[in-house]
DNA sequence: ATGAAAGCGCTAACAC
DNA sequence: GTGTTAGCGCTTTCAT
């Protein structure tokens, strides 16, 4: 008979059996096992041992009925498939890892209707709180509303008009930073791209452009074109910009993808981004690194917004008040907004990496070619 | 945390307050609700009365313990932060939700370490299957093979060296959609810009450009460059080709930022893709549309594959043998292999959209700016 | 067809 | 400190 840690396909093994090997009660092998409460060195040891030796898992579900908690949290995305809610998805995920939690994710599509479903699907599944990016700032407002009533919600990054715990990043400090930083650039005459999106992201940062350029000498207030969050719509901003304002020595956009297409637009028109106009974008996903220009960006404090829902979401079944958390963003300064000074010979290679955004990239020196050998 | 047991008034409602309610009992009521066993027309009427009236919610959590089964199925990526994993877990989720069941998404961050513990959570969690796609071609397999011991696994798109069921888009095929089309187009001289990743792709992509260039002519089998999955490493790529080997028309790359890395660095060596040299990639990541020039890239059949993978994990429980399942990519065109025949003038602005694919796409004709891809 | 009762595996009183 | 026991909410024999 085989003793190991490994036995498979046999019954499962259950706290009883633990019991019953070791003599004890299975309220004591259930206290030696999670530590709810006191138990002899001694007992604990021999419980831990006959675990061990039998193979114990402890079943995660019969847990969950009996003490009313899943230890689970739900997670609904407006579209996992967008760069930033899959970071978002896994700065959320590392959060509650950290706290012994789980993430059951959920695709909203885009969909209102299917967001409803999402919802309703986690809680039949009793998970102790809800983190949602809604995404209908008015038609997800019911879904969020009710599931509030129900348990602990929180929503992070966008939020509909409900009155449950919002988790941002600050809107106003998003379009500061590169407001600044533009200046101390030396840019003057802005512009803003924006979206008309029922997401509440693409409003707030629509009103801090307006808000921010309210008294600018050169008009900056009324530079604004909003349409959609895509690359298309950057494309044809730019376009418009060159053409209505040609004065334009610097555009903010909503988001990174608007940016790229706003300075693939210039390039066509044989603009030079950053010497004829700077750019900037917002949520620094990936786009903003891998393009060319690199792109400056806005970065949300993504670890940041997961710990503070976690915490919203802990608080909230004693203290039932709905707040707002606002967080500050980072910029992060790459090609698009800053004027190379030294001019390099164009002998070698242009380094791709230039501007590439400090944060710790390993670097490639080497730049060797090894020919390949895989290995199977 | 706490659900909703917190308020009084609030109680949940189960089967009991149900068959208190209407006089009959619990057995009925489950009945009746779940439709297991038949049960008079009149009784069901009664029952889903009440249910409604009372606001009965069914608890899965309950149901789960009793019957066994969660109906949730594990998904584990090695990065749901790489779009390709994150367009991965939206085709999965999508499939899984149109069975009723629900996915339960866990990121092993590209470590085999963590990548152990999310199985091994998941187990806990008593999920009814695992779909995984291991970060490891060596390291993984232990935990790919243990947890298929356990419960029903299918490895997907990726695979350890394990022996459980794998879930794969055709690696020859993947090759051969670009190689086809590039001769078409006229290309006669190639080479690859593959990776030396752990990830299973990395190797097989790599063995299919080598077995179909096998007998080329112009010695394209012996152009291979492996390293990293990167922007960074297609670019220093791009200049070793140029240097190397100056005749090559076209590169083929193992997925779509390597592709990008490689048309940046023939960009700024001032080689005009496509003209002078052709370039493809592979998997069909949002990179290809967003890029200029776009790039053509082979797509993995996504919901086909998550339809196999399930299809698979439900298989397992009766028929134990493991299988292969290799489906078949799709080529999608774009701008980075297809020299434009009709020069444009250079009156107005370039029209971006061109050559944004062929195959099954909904046409952007219009030239409308669309293409969505909602942030934030 | 329906009801009573026995669990699913675990924890939390409540005794000793 | 440890054992006994009663559930968590649901499904499912087993009788009737």
């Amino acid at each position: 008979m085989h003793v190991g840690s490994t036995s498979v396909a046999n019954r499962k093994v259950t706290v009883r059996d633990v019991a019953r090997h070791t003599g004890l009660s299975v309220a004591s092998v259930s206290r030696a096992l999670s530590g709810s409460r006191p138990v002899t060195a001694e007992v604990a040891e021999i419980v831990l041992a006959a675990a061990e030796e039998l193979g114990y898992q402890p079943d995660h579900l019969a847990r969950a009925l009996s003490v009313g908690r899943t230890s689970t949290v739900g997670l609904v995305v407006p579209d996992i498939t967008t760069p930033f809610f899959s970071m978002l998805a896994d700065a959320v995920e590392r959060v509650l890892r950290k706290e012994g939690l789980a993430m059951l994710l959920m695709n909203a599509q885009n969909d209102p209707e299917w967001e409803r479903e999402c919802v309703e699907l986690l809680l039949a599944r009793r998970i102790d709180g809800l983190m949602i990016s809604p995404t209908h700032q008015a038609k997800s407002a019911r879904t969020v509303q009710e599931a509030a009533s129900r348990l602990p919600v929180v929503q992070i990054d966008r939020y509909a008009t409900a009155k449950v715990t919002r988790i941002i990043t600050d809107p106003l400090q998003t379009i500061a930073l590169s407001v600044d930083h533009l200046r101390e650039q030396g840019r003057s005459t802005f512009a803003f791209v924006g979206a008309e999106s029922s997401a509440s992201t693409a409003a707030t940062r629509l009103r801090a452009y307006e808000r921010l350029m309210a008294d600018d000498p050169n008009g900056s207030a009324a530079r604004v074109l909003t349409g959609r969050f895509t690359t298309d719509w950057g494309y044809e901003c730019s376009g418009v910009i060159v053409e209505r304002w040609p004065d334009v020595d610097a555009v903010i956009c909503a988001n990174d993808l608007i940016a790229l297409g706003v300075i693939q637009g210039f390039q066509a028109l044989r603009r030079d981004v950053p010497t004829d106009v700077a750019v900037t974008g917002c949520d620094d996903t990936l786009f903003s690194a891998i393009s060319r220009p690199t792109v400056t960006s806005v970065a949300q404090p993504l670890a940041g917004l997961a710990e503070a829902a976690l915490e919203a979401l802990q608080g909230q079944s004693q203290d039932e008040t709905t707040k707002l958390v606002s967080l500050a963003p980072t910029l992060h300064i790459r090609g698009s907004s800053v004027t190379q000074r030294r001019r390099r010979t164009r002998t070698s290679m242009p380094d791709k990496r230039s501007f590439n955004g400090a944060a710790g990239h390993r670097s490639l020196a080497s730049g060797k070619a090894r020919a390949s050998a895989p290995d199977e």
